[in-house]
DNA sequence: TCGATATAGTTACAGCCGTAACTGTAATTT
DNA sequence: AAATTACAGTTACGGCTGTAACTATATCGA
């Protein structure tokens, strides 16, 4: 009778490898915003999602984001304190705002934007196009799991 | 003169697709330790470290897992407290402690070890055996990006 | 030997996190 | 219309986090 325990190996399981890689690649872009701006991972994503979709509802952005609710309300609260963003109150739906960034906001995107496209360069240079690009359509595919 | 902005999409960034398809993988377990067991993920890797390798001291899983020192210290406590792990001091460096897993924490280990094979199947079956391999390497590749 | 430096591990602190409960508003039911 | 239910968004709370400072021990260099 053949024990379970060793067919285990944490190094080749799925979720540990997935949450190792996935640090790397997602903190060496964090010291960019964070550096940079002083932002945390879910202003950055609200940042650019508005930046890319324009003005949204709060509620909007958790639908894009996959955040949640409390880390899109802290984060659009921390952006507006900084002037990157408006909030303008829906006139029919009294309990929802519009959310735009500001020019300022917008620059900040751009700049922020700028240093995404070298980083994902520099993480595909690395692996190569091909693999690159297996990757991406794998973790894609993933998101239905 | 074209504009960086449009040639970002959030949901193509390798940051966010790894951490979002993370997450999801690594949630569906952590569900399991955390219900079963009520254990966070660092004290689920520190338990299967051990059991994976026999007794270590700290900096040694700290080497295998890449946690933090602090979150192995906390893990180590809490796992100890659970008496799933005994303390015995080094002789030759007073500094240091073997930690080995008791009985109780070798059956908890077993235990999520079927559970963790039963997961990784899962996600073999939903991905094929191709692609899980493929993904397996390249984000194995990625460890040294 | 003694002072400086390095290491193992812990802890105080301040910040981020998700859950659940909450406020205020809108829509639905009776 | 009043009561109920649903929804957008916020917040209190307790738990987890990393940084930096710490304790205790060991090692190195003069």
């Amino acid at each position: 009778m053949k024990s379970e325990k060793s067919e285990f190996d944490l190094h080749r399981f799925l979720p540990f490898l997935m949450h190792h890689a996935s640090e790397k690649v997602s903190l060496g872009f964090r010291d960019i915003y964070r550096d940079r701006y002083r932002m945390t991972r879910s202003e950055w994503r609200v940042l650019a999602t508005l930046g890319q979709y324009g003005a949204l509802t709060a509620t909007e952005i958790v639908t894009h984001t996959g955040l949640h609710k409390t880390k899109v309300s802290r984060a659009v609260f921390s952006i507006e304190q900084r002037r990157w963003l408006r909030r303008v109150q829906n006139e029919n739906d009294r309990r929802v705002h519009r959310l735009e960034l500001t020019s300022q906001g917008q620059s900040a995107f751009q700049s922020l934007c700028e240093a995404g496209i070298a980083y994902d360069k520099k993480v595909r240079d690395f692996l190569g196009d091909a693999d690159f690009k297996r990757l991406s359509d794998l973790l894609t595919k993933l998101n239905d799991l």
